[in-house]
DNA sequence: GAACCCATGTAACTAGTTACATGATTCA
DNA sequence: TGAATCATGTAACTAGTTACATGGGTTC
């Protein structure tokens, strides 16, 4: 495993801390690893037995002690020997290729929803991994340096296009083959033109800050994917506020749908803030209510009566 | 995980063994399981205890007895469930990031080093893929899939090229760096004009056999890689066979060096049948004409003192 | 009072790998 | 004789994940 070279080489840097190395593996896509506790600690207590970093508890006052581990000559010799060793080949996994040779009993609707849907997840992915590389700590580095962060991150954005132009190409092909299986055809397609048409969104900016601005009408969030619309829209602005305005569907406020749950669950999971202006009506239902009032304690998402105190909340902090 | 799911779907087409599967799997590049027994074994018998599969055995005489397993109603609605839903994003995982994020202290002979080893890396990967999928069983199926075959190939090689294209552009942008540290640049450079020099790479063509003729003096083999160019070479080509002729290096002579070993376990690896012409003199070390002696049992590697003769063992079988 | 940041660590688990064990048949 | 193919399975291990446990300090 490359995971302990690469403590090595963080530590050749500049002497960190467990919990440093985790907030910088975690803020870093390429670098692959979750960055759990598990995994960090007892590596580096393996290196710290081979004699490759040492050891320095910090003490301080009002907060747990730090213990700072520093890389050893014996470290950056095994560093050195791990980066001129062999290079391991890319792991380019795709569930999507499997799925797509297993599931050609699918109706076309079917297959183009999860082409969609698929879609949707690497955009994401890709606006994702775009935003934590900019706030990384690789960010931060000199300029001499600036170089090799720029070039990761073309080597990202490339492998995320490809994937996307090839998505391209998958959609037109399957239009191309009127003989698949037409099921449910109708139903699916006009379904997504709906959704497109009622839903509007919108950059806006006061002073320094910028939110995305949804609007629409009678059907807003009827669905866990208008979420990720969202969430993809204001991840590839390099927003994280989104003001939600117009009558929010049946589902969303029928809590027995799990569509509400889903939705907020991915607003906080892509750390995205969402006001909500709506009308509140004592039609709601009732257990409705209670879970919106339990949401003020949190602050990913919130209700309002009026857009002002909406985009006041949005923007504070 | 979705092992299960795949097995699912490869028995939603036809009952198969264990054997079969772990064939499949081994053969198909884009299930990127290894396609080992413990997986597949354990997979079928939690498939069966959950009612998925039904199990046959079926007695074969002078051959162990297959247990052949069918998907069951269950199945197949537990198949249709999964290829609905949510598809993982893609895993995308590249070492070569992580070393290029902090090898920032490396000479500029070993950058380039690096980035050479891992192009060839890629490329064969990239050329065994391909091969592959083309021998897999997917490739065997009707017309109508094979639109999905196409389009599976195709994300495979924008995958792959995106990453060379990527890396050709890394190579400008190194050289375009004279700032970078420049210890050992003049040796390294030099080397690698020689070995591109020396060795000549033809495809020749004997009735419908093909064969790479790989000719040159004084160096050949001189190093591991450039077993891996003659081996990418010949995967690009769809050839695995290869003709050498010329004057080996004399640190593929020395057995000590390890050298000759390496070469010879790469040649395995990829099942590519290599040949070598060379004039058998009496000053070879002895240890080096017992290897090859010893060789002359297998099938992939043996050493001739004719061009004709060498041809002649090459394209047989 | 709840949630979040700092900071350390452990336990239990999942997924996946390599290597081993067995045994008949065929082919060079 | 030795290797390759067919065919089943197990054991031991590695890498990596989630979830738990602790505890002080700050902020809403």
């Amino acid at each position: 495993m490359s995971f302990k070279h690469t403590l090595l080489g963080l530590l050749n840097v500049e002497p960190l801390s467990g919990y440093d190395i985790k907030k910088i593996v975690e803020k870093t896509p390429f670098m692959y690893w979750s960055g759990n506790n598990n995994q960090i600690y007892s590596t580096l207590s393996e290196l710290l037995a081979e004699g490759q970093v040492i050891k320095e508890t910090q003490h301080q006052e009002g907060a747990p002690s730090r213990k700072v581990y520093s890389i050893t000559q014996k470290g950056v010799n095994e560093l050195n020997r791990w980066l001129t060793s062999d290079t391991d080949a890319p792991v380019l996994r795709r569930q999507i290729l499997v799925k797509l040779a297993l599931a050609s009993h699918l109706s076309r609707a079917e297959a183009e929803e999860m082409l969609d849907s698929y879609a949707r997840t690497v955009r994401m992915e890709m606006a994702l991994a775009d935003r934590h590389l900019a706030q990384s700590r690789f960010s931060e580095l000199p300029a001499e340096q600036a170089v090799f962060l720029e070039l990761i991150r073309e080597n990202i954005a490339s492998l995320y296009s490809a994937e996307l132009n090839w998505l391209e190409k998958v959609r037109e092909a399957a239009e191309a083959l009127p003989e698949l299986a037409a099921r449910k055809e109708d139903e699916a397609m006009q379904h997504k033109d709906e959704v497109k048409e009622t839903m509007n969104c919108q950059v806006k900016e006061i002073g320094q800050r910028k939110y995305l601005h949804v609007t629409g009408g009678g059907c807003l969030l009827s669905e866990e994917r208008d979420a990720l619309d969202i969430i993809s829209q204001c991840v590839s602005h390099g927003i994280n506020a989104v003001l939600i305005e117009g009558e929010l569907s049946e589902g969303f406020l029928k809590l027995s749908t799990g569509v509400a749950g889903a939705v907020l669950q991915k607003f906080v999971n892509y750390n995205i803030r969402a006001a909500v202006v709506h009308r509140v009506a004592t039609d709601q239902p009732l257990r409705f209510r209670e879970m919106m009032a339990e949401q003020r304690s949190g602050n990913t998402f919130r209700m309002f009566d009026s857009t002002a105190e909406a985009a006041e909340w949005l923007l504070s902090d």
